[in-house]
DNA sequence: CGGGTGGGCGCG
DNA sequence: AAAGCGCGCCCACCCG
């Protein structure tokens, strides 16, 4: 059952079943949501009848196992989910209007036109930041109009992975308003000691931290002159000046020049920028509060826990990965993850996947003897025999094949590839071709990549035509594994969320491309690495059926994220 | 002075 | 072109 949703700014809403049916307007929006998934939970809800007949195993067991729950229609969870979830819903599976019409848009092969769709010119007003004053009933309607409008379309694209992928999105959707709500937990007591250890005590104004002048000084001492090791047009003046002619000030072209700057540099600009994007400021910005269980820190005194907030972008990178709006979420650089800790009497499971990609490119291209090798826990070691013989090699092999590879002894391994795994091969280097000509491809369940632009089509016919032409195949080439890994690590995260939450085994804080943390109560631990080692295989069942590709999540109870990896 | 761009580098 | 893909963030720098 899907039922459209819009809530009002004093907590009241209005919901409809679709495709179509009375109104029904709450005063209090979360209570009556919460009520209604109770009501189905205990098998007395609008859905019981269904649900007796999809389940020949009975009333009782129906009465554990219900059917599903209503799948709630919402124009855009970053906006609507938030004022729920403060006041206390809970939404078990959603429908997101904003990002279903961003995939639908694609598969078509143009981009939206402002997300006007012809069946409903008034589309666009559902997704703006800031509605004008809520009239919920006409809200609705258009609701179910973009809704209607887009399951036309979806039938339309005739995509077998099309119904899974919006569902996926959708759930992504839902994790990424909780986990932003709930936080990574951070201890800034430790964070600050790792400052402290690395650049000195805290500036007091806009000066550098004591051990960062430091290293600055060693960069001018070393050149013998002033300059601002910032600015990478005065480095490289001073660079010249030494007599040394680099074209750039990249650390792997320094590495080759023999200068005594060089070394100085690159530490000062590692610390550098712990400090800048990750220093004191940023946890100043983006660490609040004490999180859920602040009853339980409060009594110790020496605690100085908050909770790291990011703000998650559901399918902010054109592949469905997601992106960070603010918190360098996806970029905490290894040095700070000692101050991401489990709380007393609690434990992180930090659980990352081994060679998606690769193992994703094995299924999607059908290649059996890839496919074969997925069982093995590292598949590199595995195909080592048949790539270069050396693990390091069989991994260029790969990574070249998938993003395009050609210098060094790449083409070389990329023919090996071609050799012994002519299927695999096949898929990535056919979709190359297929963005070399400005074709269109898509991912397993059947995100497509964004059309190319009018200026790319301008170029292709201009003397950059064959550059442009190659960084096309090379996105289209890796468009298809990232964005299939993309929508695996989806599926997982949708499967992951239902089981913690059913089993009310621990929360979910963090999730990365491949990899996500949970944080829980120590004693239940093990049951959590067990929950997501099942949420891997079936989030795998769910992509790729009988096809025996294995894909293992490896769970680690630590904690500290710094002991993860 | 405020916005846009590019260098450089962090993460996967 | 560091060996290739995807991002976000900081800084300096340039332009209006």
């Amino acid at each position: 059952m899907e039922i459209a949703l819009v809530h009002g700014r004093g907590g009241e809403g209005w919901t409809m079943p679709l495709p179509g049916g009375a109104v029904a307007y709450h005063a209090d929006l979360a209570a009556a949501v919460t009520a209604l998934e109770a009501e189905v939970r205990n098998g007395h809800g609008p859905e019981s009848a269904d649900t007796a007949a999809a389940e020949p195993s009975g009333s009782a067991g129906a009465a554990h196992e219900p059917g599903p729950l209503p799948r709630w229609v919402l124009a855009d969870a970053a906006r609507d989910y938030p004022p729920l979830l403060e006041a206390g819903a809970r939404l078990d599976r959603c429908r997101d209007l904003r990002l279903a019409e961003r995939i639908l848009s694609r598969v078509e092969g143009h981009e939206p036109p402002a997300v006007v769709t012809e069946s409903d010119p008034d589309a666009g007003t559902l997704f703006e930041r800031e509605p004008e004053p809520v009239d919920g009933p006409a809200l609705l309607i258009r609701l179910q109009a973009t809704w209607l409008d887009q399951r036309r379309r979806t039938a339309a694209a005739d995509l077998a992975g099309m119904g899974t992928l919006l569902a996926a999105e959708s759930a992504g959707g839902l994790v990424a308003a909780e986990m932003s709500r709930t936080g990574v937990p951070f201890d800034r007591g430790v964070h600050d000691r790792l400052l402290r250890d690395l650049l000195g005590p805290r500036p007091t104004k806009g000066m550098r931290p004591r051990k960062l002048q430091a290293l600055a000084d060693k960069v001018i001492d070393a050149f013998g002159h002033q300059l601002n090791p910032d600015s990478t047009k005065q480095v490289l003046a001073a660079f010249h000046a030494a007599g040394l002619d680099v074209k750039t000030t990249h650390s792997w072209e320094l590495h080759s020049v023999d200068h005594p700057a060089v070394e100085a540099l690159k530490v000062y600009r590692e610390h550098a920028r712990v400090w800048g994007a990750f220093g004191w400021n940023w946890a100043d910005a983006w660490v609040s509060g004490t999180g859920p269980r602040s009853d339980e820190t409060a009594a110790d005194p020496t605690a100085d826990r908050g909770r790291f907030r990011p703000v998650y972008i559901v399918g902010g990178a054109d592949t469905g990965r997601w992106g960070t709006d603010g918190g360098g979420a996806l970029q905490l650089p290894h040095a700070v993850r000692e101050a991401i800790r489990a709380e007393p009497g609690w434990k992180l499971v930090a659980a990352d996947a081994a060679q998606l990609e690769p193992r994703l490119l094995a299924a999607i291209s059908g290649d059996q003897a890839m496919i074969a090798a997925t069982a093995a826990d590292d598949l590199y070691t595995e195909l080592a025999p048949r790539l270069g013989g050396e693990r390091s090699k069989a991994k260029i092999a790969l990574i070249s094949a998938m993003y395009g590879g050609t210098a060094g002894d790449a083409a070389q391994l990329v023919q090996l590839m071609k050799d012994r795994f002519p299927a695999a091969f096949d898929r990535v280097e056919s979709a190359a071709r297929i963005g070399e000509k400005g074709g269109l491809v898509r991912t397993w369940l059947g995100r497509t990549v964004p059309a190319p632009s009018e200026r790319w089509w301008q170029t292709l016919n201009s003397e950059d035509g064959t550059r442009s032409a190659t960084g096309r195949g090379r996105f289209t080439r890796n468009f298809i594994v990232q964005g299939t890994a993309a929508e695996w690590a989806l599926v997982l995260l949708a499967l992951l969320r239902r089981a913690l939450h059913e089993r009310g085994l621990g929360e979910l804080v963090f999730f990365l491309h491949d990899e996500v943390v949970v944080h829980c109560p120590a004693e239940h631990a093990q049951a959590v690495c067990t929950a997501i080692e099942q949420a891997a295989e079936a989030a795998t069942r769910t992509l790729f059926g009988d096809v025996p590709v294995r894909i293992p999540l490896r769970p680690k109870v630590v904690d500290s994220y710094a002991e993860a990896k």
